[in-house]
DNA sequence: CGCCAATTAATAGCGTGCTATATAATATGA
DNA sequence: TCATATTATATAGCACGCTATTAATTGGCG
């Protein structure tokens, strides 16, 4: 017994991201809008215009992963992608009138999401559960 | 400030398991094989000839992705996929000596992994973190 | 027995993550 | 200034997760 997978974050933590992965998505597909989408218009709602590598730094995905989800979120007339006025290799994402609309009904989903996840916990494990998360991060960030 | 990702469970999830599955691909790169491949051959080193309804049901993902690590491990020549015997429509797999030889190695790589990432927690915390994660995935399964 | 439902697996299509590489533009420094 | 390094983005290729569909076989039941 060399190896217990439920006894190991790493499986654990994969699970409970494919759990939390899949629930949003059912939640927000009526919406027209993927996990990595919404993950990305939170960025866009708090400050529209980013551009892509503003999008890699505080998303932490890798630029190739952000490239991708912006050519499909501009595919489906979330974002347009305007040239940078002060550099010309860069491109300025902003939400287009249509992604605007969805922050309400999108973040309520993604809010039901998570308390549909946690509503076995009390306050406190709630809070440990995403302090003791975060350190796990760091650490290995 | 309607939705703040560093307090969203769900997001925290998906930072932490990308971390994990990336930690891990590294540390097993060397031996050939990727996560997936690592999370299925540990129940077949645990029980070996499993067929993929067993493993579907094991690791808790759905028929078609199992059916997609097969084919990669099969062609990685990781397990050989031999007819059922009592059920012509199943496939019993079976680990190759080069499978059988690796686990030993995967093994510590995947406990590295879980150590460095909780390597500032005290072991009252890492057992916290497993059961609230425990039971949090049994709130969405 | 013969039909129908359930089961086992494969496949198509897509989203999201990664690494590695290429290209263009910009910044730096001799 | 010019060569070089850095930065911004795109693309190729792959792993792995999902849903939906299909084909073959098996099991049950009238």
């Amino acid at each position: 017994m060399t190896f217990d997978k439920s006894q190991s974050a790493g499986y654990l933590a994969n699970h409970l991201a494919r759990l939390f992965a899949q629930g949003l998505h059912e939640r927000i597909r009526p919406l027209g809008l993927a996990p990595a989408q919404f993950m990305t218009l939170l960025e866009l709602w708090a400050e529209d215009g980013l551009t892509q590598a503003d999008l890699v730094a505080r998303l932490s995905v890798e630029q190739a992963t952000m490239a991708n989800t912006l050519a499909r979120m501009e595919r489906d007339g979330l974002i347009r992608r305007l040239p940078h006025p002060d550099d010309k290799r860069a491109r300025r994402n902003w939400l287009t009138p249509k992604a605007v609309d969805l922050r309400a009904a999108a973040t309520a989903a993604a809010q039901a999401q998570n308390e549909a996840a946690l509503e076995g916990l009390t306050a406190g494990e709630r809070q440990s559960l995403l302090d003791l998360m975060k350190r796990t991060i760091r650490a290995m960030k």
